[in-house]
DNA sequence: CTTGGCTGCCC
DNA sequence: ATTCTGC
DNA sequence: GCAGAATGGGCAGCCAAG
């Protein structure tokens, strides 16, 4: 198979809109893909790199998108040698040693196929074939029901491996594999709320929303192995968690949030504990604190298809319980309701809701999960707006966004955000936009300060990037406020305000004995 | 040896 | 991580 | 109801350049 079919299979894709026509074009197409070719096609077309990221990205690659056009063919697995070579290439010159075997690949390729594959290294193909389109039409060529492939790619975590396995031995594959620990899996999401009386009215499991970092953790016998919420294995990022688990009994894998505590037992702030949590070295922190709130795999059995209450149960005789997270099970409103409050008060996100008799869904996004965050509002004016890409295109689609000054006489800039507008919105507000313009750059356009928004978010963070010193996390636009001057919004020491009793809050947390 | 750009990965 | 949109 | 696209702040680590 040549790198040309695919990239034409990837543009007829691109503009096809129906889902069935996609799934058969690309069964007729896989028909025709060798054994041995199966994973790197599949690979290119949802592109991910079978053997993990290389280091690339735009700005390392774009240079080679000028080289002179050839039109040499080249095979799909040459591709799939050079992208293991990639992976290997580390230290000095690294960066050269890459580009170069690239420039010799490169060379051999037309336009179009360079530019897919720069879009592949980088992680941006977007031929509205992603993994489920892909799924479909496996499926169908290997003659598997949907929901069988779904059980294994998730029970095996690695979609690729799963594709490489049906194409070299196809139904024999699907018979032999399972759930295995110590191989990680997607976690499964919640999704938001913005009230109670989003809430389904039945008996339900509310849980604190911890701001830390997801864990899954794997014990079998003395080993154990800890990863992240995208897979990656950072044991050793949490090495006094594992070698207090390797000691307590049983085999099983547990689903948590990890935090640090300060000399007092009180939770860092997420910045700080990024800081110390995320170094490769570092020295032993006693108040390393990880909080459980699943379990997936017992001494041997699967727990995945089990109610929510049965595995709480399990869990709680499986872990010490100062190890659980603070849940209660109830279906009275006003009790959910204050311990939302209690939950905030303590300086936490918010809560989690679980409905109590949901299976544990691997990697998905359903409604039995269902998250509760608070949030703050603030008016503020926007500074600068970029011009969006894709189907933002046209519009101006990220906003910077500032309070005013001191002085009142100046703005200063929080951070940016795109999120919150409708496509409706957005054609309204580059409108309005343009008509302040002081301004053009490449990006975008400079304003003068007078369009003032209503922005929601959940946090204010110390800044080493924007003049102000401070930026918003998770900011998103509520509305634009017409109604309002820029003189009328945030200043800067109420931003400072905001941030100093959140502070103090993370102050009041005791949750521990 | 220091700085800064880029990447990957947390949220 | 959040949000909106198209299917 | 879900997947996909567009894009946020900030950290450490790695490498290139000065």
């Amino acid at each position: 198979m040549k790198l040309k079919e695919v990239v034409l299979l990837a543009e007829r894709l691109k503009g096809i809109s129906s889902i069935n026509e996609k799934v058969s074009l690309l069964s007729s197409f896989l028909k025709r893909v060798d054994k041995e070719e199966g994973k790197v096609v599949v690979a290119l077309l949802i592109g991910e790199n079978p053997y993990g990221k290389v280091g690339l990205g735009y700005q390392s690659l774009k240079n080679l998108l000028v080289l002179k056009e050839s039109n040499e063919s080249v095979e799909v697995s040459e591709i799939d040698k050079i992208l293991k070579e990639l992976k290997k290439i580390k230290g000095s010159d690294s960066l050269y040693r890459k580009l170069n075997i690239l420039y010799y690949l490169f060379r051999k390729l037309d336009d179009k196929e360079r530019e897919y594959l720069v879009n592949f290294l980088i992680g941006e193909i977007k031929i509205g074939a992603n993994k489920g389109i892909i799924k479909k039409a496996i499926a169908k060529t290997f003659q598997i029901s949907e929901d069988i492939l779904d059980e294994i790619i998730l029970k095996k975590g690695d979609f690729l491996q799963v594709i490489e396995g049906i194409f070299k031995e196809g139904k024999n594959y699907i018979e032999k594999t399972d759930f295995e620990i110590f191989q990680p899996f997607s976690p499964m999401l919640a999704n938001i709320i913005y009230s109670l009386d989003e809430l389904p009215k039945e008996k339900l499991a509310c849980e604190y929303k911890i701001d830390g970092i997801r864990i899954f953790l794997h014990k079998k016998d003395k080993e154990v192995k800890i990863f992240s919420r995208h897979l990656k294995d950072i044991t050793n990022n949490l090495f006094e968690i594992a070698e207090y688990f390797s000691e307590i009994n049983g085999d099983f894998v547990l689903d948590g949030e990890v935090v640090l505590l300060d000399k007092e037992n009180k939770i860092l702030p997420f910045q700080d504990m990024m800081k110390i949590i995320s170094r490769k070295e570092r020295e032993r922190f006693e108040n390393i604190r990880p909080f459980f709130f699943d379990i997936l795999y017992k001494n041997g059995e699967k727990l995945f298809g089990i109610p929510n209450k049965e595995r709480w149960q399990i869990l709680s005789k499986t872990i010490p319980n100062n190890l659980l997270i603070e849940r209660i099970e109830t279906d009275d409103k006003d009790k959910i309701k204050r311990f939302y409050e209690e939950s905030i008060k303590r300086g936490n996100e918010g809560i989690m809701i679980k409905k109590l008799d949901s299976p544990y869904f691997i990697g998905s996004r359903k409604k039995y999960w269902l998250k509760l965050k608070n949030f703050y509002p603030l008016d503020l004016v926007i500074l600068e707006a970029e011009w969006g890409h894709g189907r933002r295109k046209g519009w101006l689609s990220n906003f910077l966004l500032g309070c005013l000054n001191r002085e009142r006489n100046g703005f200063l800039p929080l951070g940016k955000t795109f999120k919150g507008l409708s496509d409706k919105e957005f054609t309204e507000i580059t409108k309005i936009l343009l008509t302040k313009k002081i301004e053009d750059k490449e990006w975008g356009i400079i304003v003068r300060p007078e369009i003032v928004v209503e922005v929601f978010f959940s946090e204010i963070e110390k800044s080493p990037f924007y003049e102000s010193g401070y930026a918003l996390r998770f900011a998103r636009i509520n509305r634009i406020r017409y109604d309002k001057n820029p003189y009328e919004i945030a200043t800067i020491d109420e931003i400072i305000r905001i941030f100093e009793e959140e502070r103090k809050k993370k102050g009041e947390i005791d949750i521990f004995y």
